[in-house]
DNA sequence: GGTTTGTTTCAGCCGCGACTGAAACGTCAG
DNA sequence: CTGACGTTTCAGTCGCGGCTGAAACAAACC
């Protein structure tokens, strides 16, 4: 009865550890310096902070040579981050971001298993135009697959049986820098896995953002009839190629 | 992008005010004074901690007289509490809580609006267990509403039209101090009120919990079949009986 | 083996923020 | 008006916790 939730409040309460979880929040694991640079601070500090987070369980850790990879200990954990998320006040004439890699974070990020950013409302506005999902009318959070929705995706390699983990199959994910709706649950994960199989998007070189791949714009005008624009490329993938 | 969800999360951090939150977790506006009383702290403590929550955000405030009623901003702080709860390891082999108002509010109480602890979560598992409502095969945060089901909450007084305000229908909450879900979302708090209406429940003297009458108990076994036992009286009430 | 790199540990400093007691303020009752 | 009550404000103290630089430690590379 006594209050323990304090305890993950205030690990996620400073602002270096919350930029840290939120380096996590694609799902997967780094090393605790690539998390330092992300999070902006030392490697010292962000060792400090890690170890508190390991320690309260919100991340989990396992040792790769001389590297220690930290990732989220779980969906709980991403969910709690995203329920503090929304209670933030949204930035209503939020300024273009300035650097190059935060603006390829807004355009197309993972948002630990599925596709968030402009690209992911993109696709799911797409999908909620052409009839392939509606939102559902009892639950803001929850997106439905009409019987064509059914077919494209099978047509589209994914499938849409229902899980057997019992878990959000087509839950409506509120973006947290577009706050809008994007495409998660089981079947924003596969259809993610799907779209990065099929090489329409990929990671960024170096940066924790996706990036929509020329394939992709081509695909996502052809199958969706949706005008996207390749995200940006890094200025040293551009003078590799 | 920057990682202003740590302010509400420093916020929910502190010990006292994350027992302040959880006061308020029933969704009802309460004085300042029983706030300070119910969190165990100063009432120039609780005023500094309220003052904060109400900046953040979190809380509202209304003053009525000399009074000034303190609520739960919304739906979402409640729904990060609970994420947070969820966060917190579960006390496995926990002792029973020592103080009256402690066990009545395990026993039973309200979660925003709908009805949680052990009362709540038996009326869900007796809901099921009578195929009124079944577990989401693809959702473990949703319960459906069967055919048989929708039969029984119209003849209980309780309305399963889908909600205007696209609210999450027939939630699965997970009972903080049970660890099993009960029956939450906008036909959970239909049906709370419907129980409050009918006066097998009722709000207990002064205290934070409610009470099984025994109309309750009689209309349980009545309807489901189910045994429960009518939640134990304060001292006081049983004295004025 | 020596060096470099990734990461943690340690000790010290420093500042934010929570707690306390006293006092002020506003409202209600007589 | 006076007193009581609920609540907030203020000033002061104090301790927890984050930051920093230096050093230790471990693994990999030459």
């Amino acid at each position: 009865m006594d209050a323990n939730l304090a305890i993950p409040a205030a690990l996620i309460g400073d602002p270096v550890r919350a930029r840290l979880l939120l380096a996590l929040m694609d799902g997967r694991a780094y090393p605790a310096g690539d998390l330092a640079r992300g999070a902006g601070c030392t490697a010292q500090s962000a060792s400090n902070h890690l170890a508190k987070l390991l320690e309260g369980g919100l991340v989990l850790m396992q040792q790769e040579g001389r590297h220690r990879y930290y990732r989220l200990a779980g969906r709980d954990v991403a969910e709690a981050v995203e329920a503090l998320q929304r209670l933030t006040p949204a930035p209503r004439f939020t300024e273009a971001p300035r650097t190059r890699a935060a603006r390829q974070l807004r355009d197309a990020r993972s948002c630990y298993d599925h596709l968030a950013g402009r690209l992911g409302v993109a696709l799911a506005e797409a999908l909620e135009a052409r009839g392939h999902i509606v939102a559902d009318p009892d639950n803001a959070r929850m997106y439905q697959v009409t019987p064509a929705g059914e077919r494209w995706f099978a047509d589209f390699g994914v499938d849409t049986a229902p899980t057997a983990g019992r878990r959000i199959f087509a839950r409506a994910c509120l973006d947290w820098t577009e706050r809008r709706p994007h495409l998660a649950g089981a079947l924003g994960a596969r259809l993610f896995h799907r779209l990065f199989a099929l090489g329409w998007i990929a990671r960024t070189e170096g940066g924790r953002g996706l990036r929509l791949t020329l394939a992709g714009v081509q695909g996502f005008k052809r199958t969706l009839g949706v005008e996207l624009e390749p995200v940006e490329e890094t200025h040293a993938a551009r003078a590799r190629a």
